[in-house]
DNA sequence: TATGAATGAGGGTTCATTCAT
DNA sequence: CATGAATGAACCCTCATTCAT
């Protein structure tokens, strides 16, 4: 039998799920702490007794959306999709699957947090790297998947960087303007420059 | 004679000046109208008396960004750039000029803003937006200059809102990163991307 | 001919008039001077100029009580009613006319600052007191004017303050239960304890 | 034994003795928060932390007035007198005793936050009422017990708001006026209609 | 470990008033 | 005399955090 599961450990969900949830509504500065007692129904000094201090949690929050990122973003779209250049794009389409319903509130909560503390929180900012650098890894895995369908002269790292900035760049213009037309606009000329490559190896390949 | 500078004008720039720098710097939520006040040395009275609120004095920045749009932004590039392609590039060229030495702190202005108060203060939104379009709207204005030499069937619109894509979503990885790499990545990509689309379009002209 | 009105007299009459009117409907305290100057059309030089301060603003709005209290007050009671002792009654519903249309808010404008200001403000209390001295000047002359028709023992003097203590403190209350309960049963038993009077008076006559 | 005083209840007590004084002496307007906590040597957070605003706060103080009535208005009235009218006019007396020697600066707590918030404040209304219900609930009830000796066609309802009446109305004119003329003329009033009355009904009795 | 009161610096804003134009 | 920006103390309240129980 399993033991039961620690009320710390519930405690710390609690926590980390509220305050995940309102770091993405309302922002890290605009968030305080007592709106995340609330919601998670906890005490200051529960919460101090896990977490030292609001940037430590950010932190922590931080490292759960490294854990998140495999079975929540890319799982899904591994899944869904067997063709890896295809699957660029369906990850990118989930995205816009999630934002629509919502008008493109909210946006990336990465990106978000690397505007608003990359400067103030120089132990915050690798954590949010390792965020950006774990999933450019699965569009870098994804675009070696591709092998030869690709030219070889392409840059597969600069290629996964710029599907990364489609997104964040796509989502920025997406929330300003409460619609898709950026975003959909930034994805079709990634779209359009993907096809383009693919045509140039797959004549490099039928002439080689 | 021209009567001499109100006062009161001085005491407004002053005002947009040390606000302007500091939500650049800090962001909006974690800067403080008393950190403002004492940057501009003024009194509480004297800001709420130009500007009812924080959150208008945040309305007034955007607009001041959009009165600077052209004088600090575009035409600096316009001025040393003629090709209406290269201008694209001389733009995101400028933007890695001006951060690189800050080892891409800070950031765009207005897309922090946008993603750190879209979502909360809905009047300020349509402000950034307006930064973003008239900023999509020079890179529009270069790509028609670029007439045939593009592909006719190229969505510019969609080109255009790209480029704006690259400049945001590669100066967030650039802060993320304290780096230049995946914004040159970025730029790099689309560089090709275009140079795929020059090429073609010379094609379908020589092919008449 | 006479001559024009000048615009300070207006601009006097204005914020005479917002500031009694903002006094009785918000308090004193809670009165802020720019709404004032908001209210009558005027900037904050011109009121200074007219007035040295808020507390000299209100004094003067007692002085125009003052001079209101025979047009507004009192000439509309003598005017309909003939019988002294009947005016006392009259007056009294003359209030309650004015109040219950607004649910009893708002209250005696005197009283009011009476209980606001009499501590804080000494140069003000003997304007308040004025204020009640003429008014229970009215009352006085009419217990006068009924004569014998009230004991010779009474003291008339008493009976005025008592008429005012009515009106005062069944306002108070009628402003607490926003009903015309309390009012009315403080001045049905003013009515009765005259009534009684009356009737002993008027044994003395037949017996005198 | 019992537990020491939990500090909460100490700082509760602090806060609500100073809020409750400092609104008395000066009004609730013009009492800053600011003077409250230097005054109950309490720190901001500590107050909100209790109370969630400044008018929470004014709510207890009247919360904390209805318990107090009978400890520290009622019952050293019923104590030192057993007649119930005599109680009545021990009951004005007190308040001229307590208010005298202040040369009847301050007033009724209750009135004066009468007068002062009942328009602005809909939330605390219904406690000034509760106030001044539970008051003249004493008073009622006293007559009541006078039973026969007031005349059957007496509305006691009636003649208990008028004892309030009398205090209100006559403690306002006695601030006015820093005298106790006016508050004593209408305590003079009221003993000689009430005397009116046990007369009538004395006689109805006695032909009964 | 859980609780929630206590801490005190700082939040954004309004106040009555003055003064330069 | 009108204007409205400037003044700076004070307003009510929230912040992240600590500590006694």
């Amino acid at each position: 039998m399993a033991p039961p599961v620690p009320s710390s450990t519930d405690t710390r969900s609690r926590i980390l799920d509220a305050a995940a949830r309102l770091f993405h509504e309302q922002g890290f500065n605009a968030t305080g702490v007592s709106t995340i007692l609330r919601e998670a129904g906890v005490n200051p000094g529960s919460l101090y007794n896990l977490y030292p201090s609001k940037d430590a949690l950010l932190a922590a929050v931080l490292e759960r959306y490294t854990q998140l990122l495999h079975p929540v973003v890319m799982a899904p779209v591994e899944a869904a999709t067997a063709d890896p250049i295809d699957r660029i794009f369906a990850l990118l389409k989930q995205y816009r699957d999630w934002f629509l319903p919502l008008e493109f509130r909210l946006g990336c909560p990465i990106g978000n947090l690397a505007l608003e503390v990359a400067d103030s929180h120089p132990e915050i900012r690798p954590l949010i790297q390792q965020n950006f650098d774990g999933w450019c890894g699965y569009v870098k895995k994804w675009l070696a998947e591709a092998g030869d369908r690709l030219p070889a002269s392409l840059d597969r790292d600069a290629l996964a960087a710029t599907v990364l900035t489609v997104m964040e760049g796509g989502l920025m213009q997406a929330r300003s303007s409460r619609s898709a037309v950026a975003y959909d606009a930034s994805v079709a000329q990634l779209r359009s420059y993907i096809d383009l490559l693919l045509a140039r190896a797959s004549g490099e390949r039928s002439r080689g």
